[in-house]
Parts: structure tokens; C-alpha cells; sequence
DNA sequence: AAAATATTGTTAATTTAATCACAGTTTCAG
DNA sequence: CTGAAACTGTGATTAAATTAACAATATTTT
């Protein structure tokens, strides 16, 4: 019923490219072309797409806006989903300054922490709440997606906190893995797992 | 010859518990205690374990420091790579920050900006250079990897420079994918995508 | 010291993802 | 109006990654 997890980033990745072909005034684009730009196949830009069910004109490639529409009502809610910042720190701030008006149906609408100093502080139009009033926002806001930037040792004790608090989806940008029940999609990322494997592969291709 | 991509991730994510492991005083552990950290199998952690060609001592699960090393010695350049971070906006800033000094054989030792009033700024101990002198510093220190962080319209440019300055590997955290000569190892990475993951994973969880 | 238990290492089976190969369309050139 | 060219959509195939299954080994229990 779902669809894999690789296809999802790759539709998520070609909208990206798509929404920048409509600024340019790009109408349609080919398969090759969509694949070129993201270093796959076209082929594979083909199944993606087949998944999705949307088909094109054939022979002058696909309706940009339609496609956007199409991986849209796959990948969106309808309404919109509420996402918090937790953690206001270096990276939470560019987190939260770099999502805020970047998608429609994603609203950024609360940041939290534990330091008095940021307390209602506004970043990128956003407010920053207590970590205690966690439950309380989450619930009156209907947040159901957290952003987690909060430094490694307070990581594991946010995340129960979040559970509890009714989250639904984590993205976690903290260096240790989380632990959460199985009714909440968890996505980590770790910046220094990217650099290292970019570092193996420049080390082996030099020997 | 070189392991496959999801390998080295996970390795790479091993080694931040493992570390973890040892400031605890945690001399061994267990495939499946590895595992549960990760969210995957035991298979899964001792087929890795396995692919690197380490082997523990039966029965009392792999120890801790041996496994690092050897980890270590597939992950790690011997030398130590020399990397920069292009761009010290707000994302570029809380990277170079959050890298500096987190790994010994990556060192962070120059940023780079196009705005006058950034140049000779110090983040974190690391110097700020003008993108003008890109490839003199580059090779006169000798870094092979580039972490990017400049805003989307600048990007392509910045990337073809990075080529020409003899870059090997290069992270990039923009939102527009990046073109580099096949030499290149490129990594993308892009919040926008991940979130959108974990929005439509809610959003299928929940019908 | 035999039996039960816990754990690794690895071969084989399975599942999932990616690629090939090509039929079916549309367009274009002559 | 015919044939070549340019694409898409998809069944078939191949390749890659994951999981299952289990033998081998060390430890503990009785």
C-alpha cells in the first residue's frame, strides 16, 4: 500500500527539480532529463513515475505542473502537517530558518527548548516554547512531526518526552539513534556519516 | 573492491555507539545489542562485521576498542583528509561548528565566502577565505573534500569551481542537485526530502 | 563431563530494487 | 503516406541486499 522508501525520496528529489523548471518556464520535461539532473537512469525515472500512476503525453515528456500535482497527492496531506524544532541551538536555528515557507503543506509553527535565554524568542517568525509546555503545544497546535536538534546527552530523554506527547513522525539530526515506539516513523540523520562515506570513497578511489 | 555505499553507512554509524560504548566503560558488545541500537537485524550487524573481515571472540561479542580500529582502518585515510566548508550561512556556520574537532581524520581547516564581511572571520578556530582564492587554498592545504552550503542560485557555479580546484569528494547540503566530474564522489543530501519522507510515512500510517 | 544455552560466521533462500529489452505511440522528414 | 526517429510504459531478467537457517564454538548448569 506504501511506497518504498527510496522511491519516496526520489519522487520528494524530482518535485525539487520540477518546481525549479517551473520557475524557469519549463513545461515539460523527459524522462532523460529528470534523470540526468539525479544521477539515475531514465529508466528508473520511468518506473518512479509508473508507480505513481501518472502517465504522459507521449513523446513530448511530462507536464511539469501535472507531475507536481500528481507527486504531490502522493507525498502531501491534504491539510498539512504541523512540524516543531526541538532543540534551539547552531543547527536548530538554520534548521528552522531554512524550513520555514520552503513547503506549503510542511509548517514549521513551533521551536522548543530548555533555556530560559530563548524562551519566546522568535526565529524565522516561529516561536520558542519551554520543552515543560511540550505536551500542551503539541496538542493544541495538533503538531505530529518533530524536527530533534537537541545536543546528544538530552537526545534520549526528548525523544520519550515526544512519544508521550503524541508525535508522529522524527527526524532525528542528533549523533545518537533514537528509540521510539513503533507507531512513530523515525528517520535519522547524521551528518558525519555522510562525510565519512564521502571520505572512504575519495580514499579508495585513490588506491 | 570498495564495500557497498549502505555498508559503509552503517559502519560509520556503528562506530558513533561503539565510541559511545567506550566512554561508558562498555568493553563488548553484542551483534544484537548493535543491532537494537540501529533498528536493524543481528544478521544484518554481523554480515557487516563479517564483509570488513573482523571476528570476535566467540561468545562474548565483539570487543569494543578492536572493533573501532578496524572499522577505523577501512573508514579512515591514514593521513587524515583536509576538508572545507563552502558557504557560512546559517547552515554553514552550524555545520563547520558541529564538525570541528568530531572526527580526528577529518580535519576541518578553511571555509570559504563570497561577502566581504565574512572574509577572515573565525568559526570555531577555522578561518574564513574568499571564494576568489578557492583553488590556491586549496591546494596549498591540501583539502580533497568540500561540504556545501551556499544558496541555491550559486550553486552550480561553486560546484564547477570546486572541480577545478582539484576537490575529490564533496557533501553537498543544497537544494538543487549538483553536476560534478565523474572523479568526484558526490553525496546529496537534502533536509526537504527527508521530511517529506517522514510526512508521508505519517500521513500513510494514519489511512 | 554431559547437556543446555548463547552467540558467532556463513551458506543458501528470499525479497527487493534496478536494468534490459522491446512493443506501442507520436512526430517528423521526405 | 511511408519510414525513421524519439520517447514512454512495462514484462522479463539480473543484480543487490536482506533474511533465514544452521553448523561451529564457547560458556554455564547440573
Amino acid at each position: 500500500m506504501s511506497l518504498p522508501e527510496r522511491t519516496v525520496e526520489r519522487l520528494s528529489e524530482y518535485r525539487r527539480s520540477l518546481l525549479q523548471c517551473l520557475e524557469e518556464g519549463k513545461t515539460h520535461i523527459f524522462s532523460h532529463e529528470l534523470a540526468e539532473l539525479h544521477h539515475n537512469t531514465a529508466v528508473q525515472v520511468r518506473r518512479d513515475i509508473m508507480f505513481i500512476g501518472y502517465t504522459s503525453m507521449q513523446r513530448k515528456g511530462y507536464d511539469v505542473r501535472e507531475l507536481i500535482d500528481v507527486i504531490g497527492d502522493i507525498l502531501d496531506s491534504e491539510k498539512g502537517l504541523n512540524v516543531a524544532v526541538v532543540g534551539i541551538g547552531n543547527l536548530g536555528r538554520a534548521v528552522t530558518t531554512y524550513f520555514v515557507g520552503k513547503r506549503s503543506k510542511l509548517n514549521i509553527i513551533a521551536t522548543f527548548d530548555v533555556e530560559t535565554t530563548k524562551i519566546d524568542r522568535v526565529i524565522s517568525g516561529v516561536k520558542c516554547y519551554p520543552l515543560s509546555r511540550l505536551k500542551e503545544v503539541v496538542a493544541s497546535h495538533q503538531i505530529s512531526i518533530a524536527i530533534v536538534t537537541v545536543p546528544a546527552d538530552s537526545a534520549a530523554e526528548v525523544s520519550s518526552q515526544l512519544v508521550e506527547a503524541g508525535i508522529k513522525g522524527v527526524l532525528n539530526f542528533t549523533t545518537v539513534p533514537l528509540d521510539v515506539t513503533k507507531d512513530v516513523y523515525l528517520d535519522e540523520y547524521d551528518m558525519i556519516t555522510s562525510l565519512e562515506k564521502v571520505a572512504y570513497f575519495v580514499k579508495t578511489s585513490r588506491s
